[in-house]
DNA sequence: CGTTCCCGCCACCCG
DNA sequence: CGGGTGGCGGGAACG
């Protein structure tokens, strides 16, 4: 092992390193090359991350790493032995995936900043024993991600992870302007609508308002200090994997299942603007440029590969795993200056991207700029400060910042500690941080989520405080932004009826969520994730849950019931004030009047209008209007049997019904996912009415039932310090499994269990009461339906917030 | 048979 | 003209 760490210590070291000659082959030389055992074995344990290969395929490779040590020497010995041939080569042990993780094996997920790693691609497709073609396919999207960026010819600077974090927060904001949610959507719908309407006709107005905006060009994503380098050397048209990759991501950050189907993916990915042209062949090899892309995604371990199972049929999907990115957090900066930033990237120190309309006149002059100083034989010379200095200093808060390095610690950790803890399912973590209350019993490993999410975790007391170490940056929350609160008042009795009794589901005690089956008829699309062992992994958990960490659950629901909830308001207290506008976020927050619903608009807080271009203020001045009538939004909500909901995207808003395993009436929260944090005057803010109608449509409204208070609930009364801001924004989600899934709130105590490996994703798609016709009314009837899309409605005492950008 | 996706041809740049 | 890049799609391995 010795041997070849020193080995590649020295390769990667090597500052001479030059090979700017294509390498001989590899099969030529058989001498010393990297693919002794130990780098195998190496390679192995890096593999041995939660997701990805089972542990059938590890053994499988172990073996096969041994059969290919043999071969070779057989080789050596009698030049050609067809015999042991056909064992190796197996087609997954060249897979792109393996062959990233040799790659990532080879560097540290954070590199020390002092020094600067250099990769050669030479030596690495030689080391690796793969040919070029190959890593280039896994630097384009490492490149995406800013985990690597060229210099040269040859020559590329390894990052690790260290930019992970504000790329995340680039692409998702990028992503969030595109409106790919809205996208998403409506290829959804589209295909919801059976698509084999005979769709003659081309679905109505769908394909163009889809089209409709050409923000259609988006270029490759950078990184303020880092577009530079990125550009420099390589001038080829920032065409595929690149930018291809990094629309991938997006649309993982913009949707809130954070589940994206290839196909959806393709889709986005080919027509971005254009309508869909059902281009087989183009679809067929996007399709195949996406399993690429998500084999080194998944080697990242940001995505792992899950099954969309839909009355059609299951379609291969793939799961976000990586971070939770919070909508940029920004300085407080005066709308305008905003605004301006927008259009000119690179001053601005929050934007990494660039205004559509520049990006032509921006091409040209790094063409020139490109022309003039590319050198590609001879590798830029940058010393590891300059760059350094060049990006903390593009980098816009120190807030943002030290919960970057905080992050990446935690990150490190976790990383750490899930790789002592191979054995236990990958999954732990996440399991952790779902289940917080859970956590401490099923598995050990659990010290790792305990730290990222303590406040979860730990009892009540410790809570606030510990938080503050959190990174902000991180939060295992909703993505977006538009939240949506229904005030219950704990002891008034409300009544909330679904519209039909398909809308009832009878939590599932132990269950995790993911589990919860459909009852209703009308769920049109089920979301089954499969996999191998984390399956298995949920499944222990669960029995574990169901009996030994049941009991204690159950005592400690009250309470901790009551701390959650504060503990949610507290968030978003957080939220706001990270939002800086004290003064407006406070009016904002001011409790209502249990039993209004009231929907929080960012524009009735009045930071959002900042951001919102001429159009936007209008409309958010009116919508405040709107909002400021409390009674609009009153609702009454039954407590026993529906916990809460979740408005999914779409015009036609599916409903996500979460029910809490208790009959305590949760508070609703409907969180708009899809806009948030973009200054996207697309991204209209819903208006309490919007909400209302929505609402009704659901079937949320019609009272019918009455329940008691429970008796938590009256205690409860708006529980929440807003004085304790340090407390983390941590969210509580993380296992927010699924669109229109049931889902219960994280601090749900009663909930047992975390999706988390979902097995079972329920995705329903509930058309309005009132059928395709309502829905357009209901779009029709204000922007801010579409901005209803996704949410969740749970009934907390106070508002659960918005977080916008 | 459908899914996954490896292989490597060959078009592009850029000297 | 040579060599690095990296679209792109055939078609093979896999399940």
């Amino acid at each position: 092992k010795q041997a070849t760490t020193s080995h590649l210590v020295l390769t990667e070291i090597q500052p001479d390193c030059q090979p700017l000659t294509t390498p001989p082959k590899p099969k030529e030389i058989l001498p010393a090359d990297p693919w002794t055992p130990t780098s195998n074995l190496k390679m192995l344990i890096s593999a041995a991350s939660p997701e990805i290969r089972s542990r059938e395929q590890r053994r499988e490779l172990s073996n096969n790493a041994n059969v290919v040590l043999q071969a070779k020497h057989c080789l050596q010995e009698h030049l050609s032995g067809d015999e042991y041939e056909k064992t190796q080569p197996s087609r997954k042990d060249k897979s792109l995936g393996l062959l990233c993780h040799k790659f990532l094996a080879r560097y540290p997920d954070y590199p020390s900043t002092a020094e600067y790693n250099y990769i050669c691609l030479d030596e690495v497709a030689e080391e690796l024993n793969v040919e070029r073609r190959r890593i280039y396919d896994i630097l384009n999207v490492l490149e995406s991600l800013h985990m690597v960026s060229r210099l040269a010819k040859n020559r590329y600077a390894w990052h690790g992870r260290h930019n992970l974090s504000k790329t995340l927060q680039a692409l998702k904001k990028v992503g969030e302007e595109n409106k790919y949610t809205q996208q998403i959507q409506m290829i959804k719908k589209r295909e919801y609508e059976h698509e084999f309407d005979l769709d003659g006709e081309r679905n109505k107005g769908m394909a163009r308002s889809f089209g409709s905006n050409e923000n259609s060009e988006m270029s490759f994503v950078e990184l303020p200090g880092m577009e530079f380098r990125a550009a420099s050397v390589n001038s080829r048209k920032d065409k595929s994997l690149r930018v291809m990759s990094q629309k991938f991501v997006m649309l993982f950050l913009v949707s809130t299942p954070q589940i994206v189907s290839l196909e959806v993916a393709a889709k986005i990915l080919i027509g971005e603007d254009k309508l869909e042209d059902l281009d087989k062949s183009k679809f067929k090899t996007k399709i195949r440029r996406l399993y690429d892309i998500a084999n080194v995604l998944s080697s990242l371990e940001l995505i792992k590969k899950v099954h969309v199972t839909e009355e059609r049929g299951r379609k291969p999907a793939f799961k976000w795993t990586g971070p939770e990115v919070l909508p940029s957090i920004q300085e407080p900066i005066p709308s305008k200056e905003q605004c301006s930033k927008n259009l000119f990237p690179s001053r601005g120190k929050q934007n990494f991207t660039r205004h559509p309309s520049l990006i032509k006149l921006v091409k040209s002059i790094e063409n020139d700029r490109r022309k003039i100083q590319s050198a590609p034989t001879s590798p830029v010379k940058i010393s590891a400060s300059t760059y350094l200095s060049l990006n903390s200093a593009a980098f816009p808060s120190e807030i943002a910042q030290l919960s970057a390095i905080t992050k990446h610690k935690l990150e490190e950790q976790s990383k750490k500690a899930k790789e002592m803890k191979m054995k236990l399912s990958g999954s732990a973590l996440e399991c952790g941080l779902s289940l917080p209350e859970i956590a401490p019993e099923p598995e050990p490993p659990r010290t790792t989520a305990a730290m990222q999410q303590p406040a979860l975790t730990q009892p009540v007391s410790a809570c606030a405080p510990s938080h503050g170490s959190v990174s902000p940056v991180i939060l295992p929350h909703t993505p977006s932004g538009v939240s949506y609160t229904i005030y219950l008042h704990p002891s008034q009795a409300h009544t909330v009826t679904t519209y039909s009794p398909s809308f009832m589901f009878q939590p599932l005690p132990g269950a995790n969520v993911t589990g919860i089956k459909s009852i209703n008829s009308q769920v049109l699309n089920k979301i089954t994730t499969e996999e191998g062992d984390n399956q298995i992994a949920t499944d222990d958990v669960t029995k574990t849950l169901t009996t030994t960490g049941r009991p204690t659950i159950k005592s400690e629901t009250a309470s901790q019931q009551c701390f959650k909830r504060s503990q949610t308001l507290q968030e978003s207290h957080l939220i706001k004030r990270y939002r800086r506008d004290e003064e407006n976020l406070d009016t904002s927050l001011t409790f209502f009047p249990s039993g209004y619903l009231i929907p929080l608009t960012q524009c009735a807080h009045g930071n959002k209008a900042g951001f919102l271009n001429e159009e936007k203020a209008g409309t958010c001045s009116l919508q405040h209007t709107t909002y400021s009538s409390p009674v609009a939004g009153v609702i009454p909500v039954t407590a026993s049997e529906l916990k809460a909901v979740n408005i999914p995207a779409f015009h036609i808003t599916p409903l996500n019904i979460m029910l809490s395993p208790t009959s305590i009436a949760a508070a609703p929260v409907l969180s708009n996912s899809c806009l948030n944090s973009s200054n996207n005057s697309s991204a209209p803010n819903p208006s309490s009415s919007v909400l209302n109608f929505t609402l009704q449509h659901i079937g949320l409204i019609p009272a019918g039932v009455q329940v008691p208070a429970h008796p938590v609930l009256q205690h409860m009364v708006v529980p929440s310090q807003p004085e304790n801001v340090s407390h983390s924004s941590e969210n509580l989600q993380e296992g927010k499994v699924s669109k229109n899934a049931l889902q219960l709130p994280q601090w749900w105590p009663s909930v047992p269990k975390e999706p988390q490996e979902p097995q079972t994703v329920t995705e329903n798609f509930f058309r309005t009461p009132g059928g395709p016709n309502s829905v357009s009314s209901l779009s029709a009837n204000s922007d801010g339906a579409d901005r209803i899309s996704q949410g969740t409605l749970y009934i907390p005492q106070r508002k659960l917030e918005v977080s916008e950008d």
